[in-house]
DNA sequence: GCCATATTCAACCGGATGGTTGACGATATG
DNA sequence: CATATCGTCAACCATCCGGTTGAATATGGC
C-alpha cells in the first residue's frame, strides 16, 4: 500500500476524486466549498480530501479554523510517467523514448480538464 | 462503474495487475504463462486478467486451449489525456521517466516482477 | 462566555475486492 | 479412449471502500 503509484491511481479511479480534483485546478478551496456541489456528506467529503491527500495529489493547510485545499499536480507525474510507457513504447527500445521525448515537448495537453468531469 | 475512467484507473491501482500489464508490453502471453512469476493462484491471476480485459486494457483470444493475452495501450488513452489535463508539467519530468526505464531494464523482472513496479 | 461555523472522529453498514480451494468443461496428446 | 494441460467457475473468507450518522474538537464572532 506504501507504493506511490497504488495511492495515486487508487485515489484517481473514484469519480467523486476526480471532479476534486478538476475543481481544485481553477483554485485552492475549503473543504466545505469543496463539499458543497456534491450530495454526499460533509464527512464523506473529508476522507475523499484525505485520500488524495494521502495519495499527494493535494495539501492541505489550516489557516484559522479553515482548512484549505491545493492541488499539487506533481503527484500526478510518476503516474503519468508510467502510463506514458505503454503508449510510447511499443517493446522497450530507446527510439520509443526520443519520440516520447519529442511527444512529451511539443504537447501542451489538452485545454479544459473539466469537460472530462462528466465522462 | 460503468465510467471507463474508473474502470482504468482502478485496474492500474493494482500492482499485480500493472506487472501483469509490463510483461504483455514485452510480447503476448498465455495465461498460465502470465501467472508463472506470481506467488498467486492462476485462478487469481485469471481474475486479475478479466479486469484489465473489462477495462480495455488487454484483449484476449482463445487459440485452441490456450487463451492469448495481449495489451491494448489505446485504452490508456483517456487516461493519460485525463491526466495531462493537470498538465500544468511545464517540463518533462526525466528523473520519473529514467527512473521508469530503469524499473523496466534493469531490474532482474522475470522471476519477480512485483519488485520492479513497486518502486 | 456563548453560540455558530468548520472539520474531523468513531462507530456502523452494505457491497466490492483480492485471495483461496476444489470441481469442472474444453482441448491436446499418447 | 485415457490422461494431462489450460483456464474458468463457484463458493467462501477477510479485508477494504464509500457512504451514513452523531458526537467531538477547534476556531471565530458577538
Amino acid at each position: 500500500m506504501s507504493n506511490p503509484l497504488d495511492q495515486v491511481f487508487s485515489a484517481l479511479a473514484d469519480p467523486t476524486r476526480r471532479a476534486i480534483l478538476a475543481m481544485l485546478l481553477e483554485d485552492d478551496m475549503a473543504v466545505t466549498d469543496v463539499a458543497e456541489p456534491f450530495s454526499m456528506s460533509l464527512a464523506a467529503v473529508s476522507k475523499h480530501l484525505c485520500v488524495l491527500a494521502e495519495a499527494g495529489l493535494i495539501t492541505q493547510e489550516k489557516r484559522g479554523r479553515v482548512k484549505w485545499c491545493k492541488l499539487e499536480p506533481d503527484a500526478l507525474r510518476a503516474a503519468s510517467v508510467w502510463m506514458q510507457g505503454f503508449g510510447q513504447f511499443e517493446a522497450v527500445d530507446l527510439d520509443g523514448l526520443e519520440r516520447f521525448l519529442a511527444a512529451e515537448l511539443d504537447d501542451p495537453g489538452p485545454d479544459d480538464p473539466l469537460s472530462s468531469l462528466s465522462a
